[in-house]
DNA sequence: TTTATCGTCATACTTTCGGGTGATTTTGCT
DNA sequence: AGCAAAATCACCCGAAAGTATGACGATAAA
């Protein structure tokens, strides 16, 4: 940008000069001013062009590119399907546990009840799901927006 | 554009009028050439500056911009993955059923052939893969990759 | 050609699941 | 206090799933 400036006051200078040097021996002599002035308008609107367009702060167009990206849905249960299929919290929680692979036996363990309890609990799950295996239950409840 | 250039043209007749003006009644009667051909030289650097910048390259800024949407991801297969855990199509043909919640039975069935079979495929998959239950597999695969 | 892998199938046995029934306790609400 | 819903547990039975082992043919690699 400074090295433009310098150009443009190079260039200004030494037109300036030639004018100066050839005013005095065509121009003045001829006395053709309108001329002489036409002259300096040309020269000068070409440079002013010139540095105009190099000055000119380029204008950016902005491209929106889509990129898309997995957008990580947080996952908000659908309560109303939870509502309208009847499923009590116990029973949701352990459709949770199901959904991890556990085995009735592993969510009695870790809820600390009895594993006739988790079956009986699952059951009905199957049953409100309107599935007959833990592998259904959970396909269903995914499409139901009670699971992730 | 062309708006633009009309303008400018207009500019430059006007000018030059007023300059024609101008030249008769002050400049050449004091006889200060320098200052007009300097004045004529500012007014049309000005103007070739100002339609310089107006002329001026846009210049495109392409503008990377996120876009969060919610997409089908298309799955790609990591196939690394399929290979590091040395598992053949056969299995993971049977590795898909099993992740539609189809019981053995089934499976057998839509593949033609007997339930044993798929039992001693299920098995091998769930050896290399390191889990003990369908549920389990699936959820294994996923983590790798391995199913959408 | 020999070896290795894959796909197929079978048999036997164990574990887990799912379905059905029934019972007791807890909890929340009126 | 009393009722309804939810949660707990048990027992049984059959089906499904998983484990282990062995076998046989096809095919690809060495």
């Amino acid at each position: 940008m400074k090295k433009d400036i310098l150009i443009y006051g190079i260039c200004c200078g030494l037109l300036i000069l030639v004018l100066r040097l050839v005013e005095y021996r065509f121009l003045i002599i001829d006395n053709k001013l309108e001329l002489y002035g036409g002259a300096v308008a040309l020269i000068f609107v070409v440079l002013g062009i010139w540095f105009g367009s190099k000055l000119a702060k380029k204008k950016e167009v902005i491209v929106v590119k889509e990129i898309k990206v997995k957008e990580d849905v947080p996952f908000i249960l659908n309560e109303e399907n939870l509502k309208s299929v009847g499923m009590s919290k116990r029973e949701y929680e352990i459709l949770e546990q199901v959904a991890k692979g556990l085995s009735n036996k592993e969510i009695a363990d870790t809820l600390s009840v009895s594993e006739n309890t988790i079956k009986t609990h699952t059951s009905r799950i199957f049953e409100k799901l309107n599935v007959n295996r833990r592998m259904q239950a959970i396909q269903r409840a995914k499409e139901m927006g009670l699971l992730p």
